[in-house]
DNA sequence: CTTCATGCAAAAGATTTGCAAGTTC
DNA sequence: GAACTTGCAAATCTTTTGCATGAAG
């Protein structure tokens, strides 16, 4: 299902190959290749989904590679520019991130209720995005779409009463 | 062109209209009628697009109403649930938000490079994220749409250098 | 051994909250 | 007069930055 857009040798795995293409990217910048680095790749590769900057410093810690925040927040210009990781949006003020990883373009049903997020991609709706930056003069270079909405279970358990108040799961 | 969707007598004007509907809104949830209050909406709805916390203090303090962050963050909740207005996305950490009173829904064109926003609406793409909701299974509740790109004068000015440092202006 | 990376603590910016004093109902 | 609002200052929270120390090339 999941297209592989980066050759590697036999036995190496997906995420090692983008980790050697991070290095590369260093490289090329002029940067230097360091263990917290390359650690960091790696914890945002092993993110579900969206994540915020504070989950990469929990999930280093908690392997035994202590962090401290500043370091993580100047990588992620790092990682951006390697093409590893993208912003998603920011939610409550922080600044959520998901793992690109040259995976094709896509959005996101969110639910209000449990946070639970479908990605979706209706090559329509983008075209019709085209339209409307063309229509205007403009030249597209990105979007943000988010659906929100209550998932099935959500539904169910359905306490008539907050709506979008609990936040986080 | 614009829908007239309170009702008011002759001779109020529609933002008048507004702040009575915020009143009977206040009163609805007991909570108290005050002229700071009432200034906010007033502030809120001569904003001219997106506005932040921020501009609605330094409305109220250029026209003589001083008045302090705490007291415009505590109303917005307020000016949300009366509908005058509504959270349009964070950037940069802040909050945004837009006069809704009563105004048809629509998404955003932004500007990367200068920040200016056109408004749009295409039931094509509503009826398609509808579609995806219901596909999943889940209740729309709502979504935030905004496409990306460069303006024409942005395009011309072209300096090939930054292209999304620049916020603001 | 020069340059860049890192950690720590302090700084900055947005938003929230505690508390005493002032208003609305 | 009781309950709610407001302003102020202090507190939070996320992200950034200065500086001294440590590591990469």
């Amino acid at each position: 299902m999941r297209r592989n857009l980066s050759k590697r040798k036999p036995g190496q795995t997906q995420r090692e190959a983008f980790v050697g293409g991070f290095r590369s990217y260093l490289h090329g910048s002029l940067r230097r290749v360091t263990g917290v680095r390359e650690a960091l790749v790696r914890a945002a590769l092993s993110q579900p989904g969206h994540f915020h900057p504070e989950d990469l410093v929990a999930a280093l810690q908690r392997q035994g590679v202590p962090i401290s925040r500043a370091t993580v927040y100047r990588a992620l210009p790092l990682l951006i520019g390697a093409g590893i990781i993208e912003p998603t949006g920011e939610q409550g003020g922080r600044q959520l991130y998901e793992a690109a990883a040259g995976r094709p373009h896509h959005d996101h049903l969110i639910c209000t209720g449990c946070g639970k997020t479908v990605e979706f991609f209706l090559e329509t709706i983008e075209a019709l995005q085209r339209d409307v930056a063309r229509l205007h003069g403009f030249t597209l270079t990105g979007h943000r779409h988010e659906i929100h909405g209550l998932c099935p279970k959500c539904q169910t358990r359905a306490a008539p009463a907050e709506t979008a108040d609990d936040r986080d799961n």
